[in-house]
DNA sequence: TAACGATTTTGACATACATCAAAAAATGCA
DNA sequence: TGCATTTTTTGATGTATGTCAAAATCGTTA
């Protein structure tokens, strides 16, 4: 079953019709580590999921990297501001790995929810459960020392560790590299 | 018009047979500075408007009180995490001034998506903005220094100052009151 | 295996914020 | 108006983290 589908029909039931109608709006994507699926400024974005590879979201902050989130196989994502408002992103979306991606446009999204209204069911619950996930980082940043926001990483997160760089870990975090470095020690 | 219904239709439409579905489980209460809504550890929970009056969401850590949220008039709010799951909230939900309250609880707002499964639009918009919000949120704590994060919360709140302590709003930037104290001179 | 570039660690010092105690100012109430 | 309580500010000092530079380590490829 194509990715993407799979992770919508955890949410909620999908017809048959319905089915058919999102995967053939599904565009499948492959992609060299390093290369962009969005940059900031851009309008048009999606929800996406990886069926292999790993993903980071960042954006710039007085001229330096700041890493938002890093996503990996199997879970639904995409950045929340042009996917939830007419914005443009302010985030830059970034392969860390070669990766295949399955990725339906919020153009297409809006369609489905206008002529499939039941489609609303599992939007609601994918966006309860990105509250879900915000809050935690939310609680992680307001009351946790560094050295216990990088063990609640790992511990969301635990491959993280293998696949990136902990300058990529540091900048999601908050702190330097080299303040990371120290208390991992 | 009910100030909850009110808050509602600002998402999407309600025909007249919902409306009063929804009206007839709605409760108000009045309640006094200092008296609690809910309690940590609590599975009850609801979503809610102020009609009048001011509210804060803290928590413990470390034995000592930390702010996570101040909800003002004709907002729609409730905690996040026994709205959108089944777990006990850890959060203290407390009136900061004599209120008027417009609730529903979970089990209604449940009850009503099974019952009228357009309303998931609605509830898809509301969890789609708060979304937006707690983006916000995570940036100012990732990226901002303290300053910063009070500017933030001025500007997003500004009726806050004049209703609230500084103790209090100190606890939600996650800094000391001596610091917000000299960081404000 | 050597050599290069990327990543991680270490060192010396600077800065932002915390802590604890106390003083000053504001507020509420008799 | 005056007193008690709460809130805010100030002071002295400690700690966590930042900055910049350099050294050490690791991984890749010639």
């Amino acid at each position: 079953m194509n990715p993407l589908i799979q992770q919508l029909k955890r949410y909620g039931h999908l017809n048959e019709e319905i089915e058919k109608d999102i995967e053939q709006r599904i565009n499948y994507f492959s992609k060299r580590k390093g290369e962009h699926f969005l940059k900031e400024g851009q309008h048009i974005s999606s929800y996406f999921v990886l069926s292999k590879g790993l993903i980071r979201a960042y954006f710039f902050k007085n001229g330096r990297e700041l890493n938002s989130w890093f996503g990996e196989e199997n879970q639904i994502f995409g950045s929340i501001l042009p996917v939830y408002t007419d914005k443009p992103s302010f985030e830059n979306i970034q392969f860390l790995e070669d990766s295949e991606v399955y990725a339906i446009s919020v153009a297409d999204l809006n369609d489905l929810y206008r002529k499939y209204p039941e489609l609303n069911l599992i939007g609601r619950k994918i966006a309860e459960e990105v509250c879900i996930v915000l809050e935690e980082r939310i609680l992680s940043l307001h009351t946790e020392s560094a050295l216990e926001r990088y063990h609640s990483l790992i511990k969301l997160q635990p491959n993280l560790l293998n696949r990136v760089n902990l300058g990529h870990i540091a900048s999601y975090l908050g702190i330097t590299q080299e303040t990371l470095s120290r208390i991992r020690r």
